[in-house]
DNA sequence: TCACGAGTTA
């Protein structure tokens, strides 16, 4: 027994397999069951190396009274060096909930004045992270310096990452200057941070001048680019970094550039990444998070049979898969499959979070199911206990407004408990332009005028309600009224992605655009096309052309040059007969492109897939899946 | 004791 014990009391030694433990050896849990077991031994003669050391500081390192008697307790009984048997609790305090409990054991050990170690002022300094306790973290970088520990990489790693943490950026650039060597990881901190803080040219001009990058600072970037909305620079990155070829994507790389993929629609790099996650395994060890990003992206970029597929081939999912594929099938109008997929998720337990519920309204509000949708959610309080957020209240004033209650989305918004913010009065103005309603839409605007007066879209839509109406005198207005304040309509642009080699790549086109290499050849076959739309009986319809001209004609003109038909007749053109059509647009898709779409997809034989500002449109055999209702 | 850096849904 002395010896197994003794061998145990090692810390270089690992612990003995549980089955070899001896039998009697005494533990204890709190500080008094140790106490009485102390009083014991001594008085049964028996040595006190049978106590745990380790055990000893994880039962006493909360309170004063006690770590000053196990402190003392130690002292006599074992010839450890101290410092390394209060880390271990030091370890797993600064790990916990409550890491406050780390600073306060640490501040115990300078009190007893045990000299702390570079383990010991690397716990510290991560308690000092969570808590963003920036006047601790400067105290231990203080006593780092002191204790000589300068040189160690890693410990100065962790006071930057504490700087950063603390949102000290100033303090961790100072250190990162002075630092004498610096890693792969000494650089991957100070650029994510520079990133986090919205600093995207800083965090860039650094990853530039790395001397090295890891995997981590290429999906760092990547990521970064992603999250502040620019993901074609972030699959310019990834470009780059494919073009390097030193260094391999993971998993968190794919994940990253996959969200950028979706974010743009670049369909062709996502299917490559789903071939390479195959043949790296990725997909064979079930990374869910990476399965949940394959969805995402082929959601958004308009393949939702394809998103089924991974989603059904799933072996474990999670509450984010579930609501991917229920919002993604909500976004393609395909309702009634994301209201089963709903209940089949809570029938197999699954907890749905303010999310799902986001994706469930939608499909109530894209089938146009309005007393449903009501139930629903007031059920979600209810039932599930899910709180209401601004996003779920959007939803109902989509849901109500769309249904022609806009007087009762005007009542939810005024009864809200959360301050109504742009996106809700914008959705009210939505519901005006579909229902004709110039008065409401009048008063919406007035308040979108304060919240976000720099939103071109919001004047877009009420002078187009103005033009449907006739009332040219009231576009004049807006239009003025936009110069004044100096918004400018974004122009509108449609893209589309063409496979494989020469004219491959993504393709963009703007309204009246002659700048393609191959714009005379898609005038001359759009004029064709349209000869046949008109002999099935399609007429222009101008009403959504904000321009007021006199001539109906010119109207007409302005609309045959909409950057989506110049893009679908593109995609004739360039891609198999029956393949499918995808295209992305950054503005909504007016009457008139819906009509011509759903003709095309009828004379052509074609699926074609429009993903607009908020949802698809899927157009085909002369159809559309919003059923006109967008 | 074995420390610091990247990834999914609206």
């Amino acid at each position: 027994m002395q010896t197994s014990l003794g061998s145990s009391q090692s810390p270089q030694s690992p612990p003995p397999p549980p089955t070899k433990k001896p039998p009697n050896l005494p533990t204890f849990s709190n500080p008094s069951q140790l106490k009485q077991l102390h009083a014991h031994l001594l008085r049964s003669n028996q040595p006190l190396t049978l106590l745990s050391p380790s055990q000893i500081t994880s039962v006493c390192s909360s309170s004063s009274s006690s770590f000053n008697y196990a402190n003392l307790l130690l002292t006599h009984s074992f010839k450890n060096p101290l410092i390394v048997l209060w880390n271990s609790p030091l370890k797993s305090l600064s790990d916990s909930p409550s890491p406050s409990s780390a600073l306060s054991l640490f501040s115990l050990l300078r009190r007893a004045d045990l000299l702390p170690d570079t383990f010991t002022c690397s716990f510290v300094l991560k308690a000092c992270s969570a808590l963003t306790d920036l006047i601790t973290g400067k105290t231990v970088h203080a006593l780092v310096e002191k204790l000589g520990f300068r040189s160690d990489l890693f410990l100065s790693n962790t006071v930057l990452h504490m700087y950063a943490s603390c949102g000290s950026l100033g303090n961790a650039r100072l250190l990162f200057d002075k630092m004498p060597n610096r890693d792969v990881v000494t650089w991957n901190l100070l650029m994510t941070n520079l990133a986090k803080a919205g600093d995207l040219a800083s965090a860039r001009s650094l990853f530039d001048d790395m001397p090295e990058r890891s995997v981590r600072s290429w999906t760092a970037m990547i990521s970064a680019y992603v999250h502040f909305g620019d993901p074609d620079e972030a699959l310019c990155v990834f470009a780059m970094m494919e073009d390097e070829g030193v260094i391999a994507p993971n998993e968190a790389t794919v994940v990253t550039v996959l969200s950028a993929c979706a974010d743009s629609g670049a369909l062709c790099v996502g299917k490559r990444l789903h071939a390479y996650s195959d043949r790296k395994g990725f997909l064979r060890r079930g990374n869910v998070r990476l399965q949940n990003a394959l969805i995402d992206m082929y959601v958004k970029c308009g393949c939702v049979d394809e998103a089924r597929r991974v989603f059904t081939s799933m072996g474990e999912r999670t509450v984010v898969t579930w609501s991917t594929m229920i919002g993604g099938l909500a976004m393609h109008g395909q309702g009634e499959e994301a209201l089963e997929l709903f209940s089949g998720m809570t029938r197999l337990g699954f907890q749905p979070n303010g999310v799902t519920f986001l994706g469930v309204l939608h499909a109530y509000s894209h089938m146009g199911l309005l007393d449903e949708g009501r139930r629903f959610f007031k059920s979600m309080g209810e039932d599930h206990g899910v709180v209401a957020e601004i996003e779920h209240y959007g939803c109902m004033v989509d849901l109500l407004s769309r249904a022609g209650r806009l007087h009762e989305a005007r009542e939810l918004i005024e009864q809200m408990p959360i301050e109504p913010n742009s996106v809700v009065w914008g959705t009210l103005l939505g519901g005006c332009r579909v229902h004709k309603n110039a008065e409401m839409a009048e008063e919406a605007i007035g308040r979108l005028v304060e919240l976000d007066p720099m939103n071109d879209g919001y004047y877009v839509v009420l002078s187009n309600i103005y033009a449907e109406a006739g009332r040219w005198a009231d576009v004049a207005h807006v239009r003025r009224a936009m110069r004044a304040r100096g918004v400018r309509k974004t122009p509108g642009w449609s893209s589309i992605e063409i496979d494989g080699g020469s004219g491959g790549g993504v393709h963009v086109f703007v309204a009246g655009d002659s700048t393609h290499d191959r714009a005379k050849e898609i005038y001359e076959t759009w004029d064709e096309l349209l000869g046949e739309l008109r002999q099935r009986g399609y007429v222009a319809d101008t009403r959504e052309v904000l321009l007021d001209m006199e001539v109906e004609e010119e109207k007409v003109k302005v609309l045959y040059k909409h950057s989506e038909k110049l893009a679908v007749v593109f995609g004739l053109l360039s891609t198999p007969k029956g393949a499918t059509i995808r295209i992305m647009k950054n503005l909504r898709v007016c009457n008139d492109c819906h009509n011509v779409m759903k003709l095309i997809s009828k004379i052509e034989n074609r699926k074609i897939v429009v993903r607009d500002r908020n949802r698809f449109h899927c157009f085909e055999g002369g159809l559309c899946s919003c059923g006109d209702y967008w």
